[in-house]
DNA sequence: ATAGAATACTTAATACATTAAATACTTTTC
DNA sequence: GAAAAGTATTTAATGTATTAAGTATTCTAT
């Protein structure tokens, strides 16, 4: 039968671990979780956003968004703002703070991201993300 | 700059999503979660494991494995035994009831799997594993 | 125009992730 | 041989994942 280690789920997981140590010394660095960095990126690239687009985009459900954003709220890196079309709808974006924070520290992200892409081999890395995205694709 | 969905981190977190879709029925069937089929898979292969052990090799930190391992006891699916030589340390392992289930039910796992890496192709899964691992072993 | 279906978001409940600190035991070191 | 350093596991605290259900609002079909 086929071995414990030898499981691609567990593969997924080991490698993104692998990638995310990479950033954590930053995140850690302003005090945002990966999931808060996630949203903020999020909506540093579409601007405003909906809920529900926001939760698509970024990978997250909305039950788990609703906590992200009322903690980034508090924290002064996003603002609500209803909907006066549809009063169902809430409206996310970034104050200004975060947009700061964002524009001093992206940077640096992007200086590891790099470094990392050069580690692992710059065409090796376009031959893997296209073969994770066919992955994210194929439907059971 | 890098666009948002250009993001290593998040096509893995996409993938793995993707490829766990495929086993999510099954394992609501038998209503264990993600991570307690992996401890139970760990133990299947390797017989009985020091907590850290099983830790190390099933991708979950110590304390998150502690309240598992006390959900998976309550179910009767693992056993805790301490160790005599050091008693610091504790052995655990699955119960008959426990690799009965196993028994019955991993032949479907298989099947999936099977079908997902068909899906997929099958050289692909291959190239693909070993950029999985190969990104695992890249370090910061 | 209105009852009922659908939608957007939130709440609730349970399980896991992460970091720090505590506990209990073992090994080192002087 | 006892204090100090180290190790294995657990507890604690906060944040996120997942599923189900609740609320408020809008849409749809009569």
């Amino acid at each position: 039968m086929r071995k414990f280690d030898d499981s691609l789920p567990l593969k997924l997981l080991k490698a993104r671990e692998a990638a995310l140590n990479h950033f954590r010394p930053l995140l850690k660095e302003i005090s945002l979780t990966e999931q808060q960095w996630r949203v903020i990126r999020a909506l540093n690239e579409f601007g405003a956003l909906e809920s529900k687009q926001l939760a698509e985009c970024s990978c997250i459900l909305s039950p788990s968004l609703t906590g992200i954003i009322t903690r980034l709220e508090q924290q002064n890196f996003v603002q609500r703002q209803k909907s006066s079309k549809d009063k169902r709808r809430v409206l996310l974006s970034l104050t200004d703070h975060a947009q700061k924070v964002f524009d001093d520290i992206s940077p640096r992200f992007e200086e590891r991201y790099s470094k990392m892409t050069e580690q692992f081999g710059q065409e090796k890395m376009e031959e893997f993300k296209e073969l994770l995205e066919l992955m994210a694709t194929v439907k059971p």
